[in-house]
DNA sequence: TCAAAAGTGTTGACTCTACACCCATGC
DNA sequence: GCATGGGTGTAGAGTCAACACTTTTGA
């Protein structure tokens, strides 16, 4: 078995953004062959001393410069169709990531380490075209696991600032779970879960900070205890 | 890119079978080397032309004579740590299937085809011992989704037979789940769901076939209209 | 001043949990 | 006849969904 030839085996990478009204998804355009042009998930060949969850991170820091730790990504799962590359067998393990509104704002158009991405850049997760491989059915399972994840596992909060506006964390909802919640059982719901402690509005720094957001209103951030409660709620 | 070394890509699936009591994994023991003679998940090489779904069912048809469905089986997810295979570099992609009731019994022991593995058994979950590779991880891994699916997924419950009893239902759901759950409560629902429909005791076929089953009692089977309406409740 | 978004409670339906005894069967 | 497992109902608590108007703010 041990001479048999073997798949070539990349990671490919679903960073979600948030932008306080909208769900976002971090995107390189491809700088070679194949599909070169066309706009792509960061990712790329992984190598012989390195898990998949470390090959994740290497070519993100490489092509969109995020640098990102090992708890902030999950694996989506190993898509391995036949021709799922042009002329190659290549096998790709999925990931995504809820990225920290902090780094939101990070990304900056133009080159990142190397010809594999011209550029990187947001789309709203609703309006993607026509992605390069199979990275359109990747992007919709690692949206299938961003909303099953929301409810048991704290990481899509982080796609939140430290602190936020209840229509804010509302808005994330209704793209997460891509339909409409009612405003005020959201709210009911999430301050009878005490996992929300209100944030004076002296601290006016985030609010400047946080340039254009929406109009004001309270802003909440999560409470210190809710970090291991959020678990199951 | 296309000419650095690559890593052997393996697939293990942990098969989940139901006696009517405990929950069983299947298992073979290994005919050859690394970890000769120990207990692991039925699996192997993935071949160029084959996808990892592919690769999951002809390996188990090898090794334990079970031919299954692609629809059977879902992925668990991709696991590469860097020394899980001695010496080598192995990554494996695991699945696992919840194995209907009408085929648990056709586990014999003995050779299946080929030397990878010399017989193949069940063993209660509960009492695994220590397994070759990190195969432990894997099946912990599989525990967690096949819970998960449970109130999503119709696919758990093939691992009961056509007919079944409450008490079966409920041996399985506890066994999954992992704690207790209440009797009265446990039926009121199931029958509220309206998911089930009694079984006419003169169907005694079944109960006859299903050889040493619990003493007696009602029996159900899933109703037609079931089949979709099982998909969220 | 007008438009847009923020903030706020109540009710009814439903669902969940806790809890105990009698009956039939097989040994 | 005894032990094991099968079968069944109710009450209380909690949770969820539906529903609209007033206030503030920014343009």
């Amino acid at each position: 078995m041990y001479g048999y030839p073997r798949p070539a085996v990349a990671t490919d990478c679903v960073v979600f953004g948030f932008d306080g009204k909208n769900l976002k998804v971090l995107l390189i355009e491809r700088g070679r062959e194949p599909y070169i042009g066309k706009w792509a998930l960061p990712g790329g060949f992984m190598r012989m001393e390195e898990t998949a969850d470390a090959c994740t991170l290497r070519e993100l820091k490489e092509e969109t410069s995020l640098e990102l730790k090992e708890r902030e990504v999950e694996q989506v799962g190993a898509f391995t169709a036949v021709r799922r590359h042009p002329g190659k067998r290549v096998i790709s393990i999925a990931y995504y990531a809820a990225l920290a509104r902090e780094k939101y704002n990070m990304i900056k158009d133009g080159v990142h380490g190397g010809d594999d991405a011209v550029r990187a850049d947001w789309f709203n997760v609703k309006e993607v075209g026509e992605l390069a491989f199979d990275h359109n059915e990747i992007l919709l399972c690692a949206m299938e696991r961003l909303k099953e994840n929301l409810h048991t596992k704290p990481d899509s909060f982080s796609l939140l600032g430290d602190s936020f506006t209840m229509s804010e964390l509302h808005s994330l909802y209704e793209a997460i779970v891509g339909k409409e919640l009612d405003k005020r059982n959201f709210s009911k719901k999430m301050l009878s879960a005490h996992l929300l402690e209100e944030v004076e509005v002296n601290e006016v720094v985030e609010r400047t900070v946080a340039a254009k957001r929406g109009p004001k209103g309270k802003m909440y951030k999560f409470s210190k205890e809710s970090e291991e409660s959020r678990e199951n709620w």
